[in-house]
DNA sequence: GTGAAAGCGCTAACAA
DNA sequence: TTGTTAGCGCTTTCAC
């Protein structure tokens, strides 16, 4: 990297003082037109741009955030990861991307980290251990993206969760299930948490019981939604549910896998609806119905509201955004087979 | 972010200087053992961590590496990240990554950008444009990933395209078939050169002449794979390919596309072999043969070779790593139907 | 509108 | 083994 101009090269050439050439860049408003453009220009020729690292010491924080996300490898996530990137490009910003993998101490190590590049914001997807962890960053504006930590006052950009899963389960208690299973993730995630709270609503909406021994919780990977939704449905036919609702896009790969397994034709003998549209969900025959998430929009719009706030300076009320989810209806979900003609089928 | 610790603050405690602090964390040998524990131990008390950028900024270089790469949404580009990622925080180094998206302009961007964070080195899966852009950096340590930029000399970490590919095609000559198709990559890449090299070199080896006409380029994302595989696919049935190798995943999407658009059942009518696995390919039904890539060791193999050439030194020759790739046959592919059943389905 | 000078937090000579 | 000192490249008072 020998090739690192620097401000003196540019005063030089420029004829004037490094604080000239500083300005030029950074209040350009205070500096002279026709000094400013012959400074820009020479910069421009010799390829000059400023140095961040300098820049931030001496400022005190640098033009970046911090993205804290739990594994680029799920791809709802790396939509994230592209929503912010983006967002914070277009702005000229940097991101300093640390993943979590779910784990709080993944987590604490990443802040740490992120600290000591004094960025000037963060976007977080928090682990469950997220309120001890942000304690690190002190009064670090941090907006938190997809599911709460459970702070108070906390910024935060997420679907309506509640109200998609609710949504995706009325479509299934109207087409006549009453025995609607759901694979829900770790109840310690706020998604979770209100993924099943809408799984409630609906049901009670539609006069069904809530029965505890219908939700299986999952690790929110394939594995865990594959033990979960065999764990359901291999119950005999009488008290098998004949629709499941799973939590995320992992676990209905898993309740795929587990249906098949068992023999269960979809939408014959099971209906299915995910939360989290993806690729293969539109690939299957048949295609999964599933509730989609404008996981980039999410994303791109939390970036755009941290900056916001840091170049406009602190909002006193917490921003607190729901973007609504879109349920798309495909052709894993049927009505379910009558009771008798069930019957009759076990009896052969 | 008021709670910065500095080194002075810790200096003052441990009652040392502040180069002793600074040496407990760079040289530890340097010091005598008890001072290093005294001081460690405060550091650790107070929550200290250096301050990244002043130590960068002094020492004109920062602990952190670049990353370039095309599109995070890609799947198989999100192993890339992780792996790479992963490698770089086992050894404690920052990652700023950016996406071209295939952008020329924005691999610039990217690199000046990167620049001025004054990284030790720089993984970058480089665009059409890379020979030149990558200039902006001098002489920064590079380690071409998944493809190379075409300048010579260079370091590269890829899998071994031509082979995979080669062993793809063969597997479908062996079945019988002999008129193949091949949706192919942009010929500026050097990944879909190499993997249309396979096709060739398989062809050859089977006595069967290469037809031009037979191959489609495609802009490696889903629309071209579906556009390509239309062209060749809706051909009239004597002329139309038996069997289709797609260059990478997303076009192998559009290909499945193209393929049931027309009616044609996979592999009965079409055998298809793409190139790079994925969660899709292995749970459609049938689910697809394909040729996949160790991306993530690949992309941690690359950033450790990155870290080791930068803390042992340089290495005279250029590294050029090749992973071998790994077939995996699946049922998306079965012997042609004989030309004289074709025929006299068509008759009827 | 511009320049001189101080200093962000750290590390690396150099001295002791 | 430790301390003193200078300075990385930049921005920002404070003068002029």
């Amino acid at each position: 990297m020998e090739i690192m101009i620097d401000v003196d090269q540019v005063a030089n050439l420029a004829q004037v003082s490094r604080a000239t050439v500083s300005r030029a860049f950074t209040r350009p408003d205070l500096v002279n037109a026709k000094t400013r453009e012959r400074v820009l220009e020479i910069a421009n020729q010799l390829g000059y741009q400023p140095n961040q690292l300098a820049s931030a010491l001496r400022r005190g924080q640098s033009q970046s955030i911090g993205l804290i996300i739990s594994d680029v490898l799920n791809p709802g996530n790396a939509m994230l990861v592209k929503g912010v990137q983006d967002a914070a490009a277009k702005r000229d910003y940097t991101v300093f991307m640390f993943n979590t993998d779910e784990d709080s101490d993944k987590e604490r190590k990443a802040l740490e980290s992120l600290r000591s590049h004094m960025p000037q914001g963060l976007i977080i997807m928090p682990t469950a251990g997220a309120q001890e962890n942000l304690s690190l960053v002190g009064n670090l504006p941090v907006i938190e993206l997809d599911r709460a930590s459970g702070i108070k006052g906390a910024h935060t950009v997420m679907v309506d969760n509640t109200g998609g899963s609710r949504i995706a389960v009325q479509h299934l208690t109207k087409l006549g299930h009453k025995r609607i299973g759901m694979v829900a993730g770790s109840l310690d995630i706020s998604t979770a948490v209100e993924r099943h709270a809408g799984y409630q609503q609906a049901l009670a909406e539609a006069g069904i019981p809530y029965q505890a021994n219908l939700v299986q919780i999952g690790n929110h990977r394939e594995d865990g939604g594959r033990l979960a939704a065999q764990n359901l449905l291999s119950r005999p036919a009488s008290e098998r549910p004949t629709a499941l609702f799973v939590g995320n896009n992992e676990m209905t790969i898993g309740a795929i896998f587990a249906a098949r397994d068992l023999g269960l034709r979809i939408p014959e003998d099971l209906s299915i609806v995910g939360f989290d549209d993806s690729r293969w969900a539109k690939l299957l025959q048949p295609s999964i119905t599933v509730v989609a998430q404008p996981a980039y929009e999410l994303a791109y719009l939390a970036c755009e509201t941290l900056l916001d706030r840091l170049e406009r300076g602190r909002t006193q009320k917490p921003i607190q955004i729901r973007l609504a989810t879109n349920f798309i209806q495909r052709f894993s979900t049927a009505a379910p087979i009558e009771e008798e003609r069930e019957k009759k089928k076990e009896k052969r």
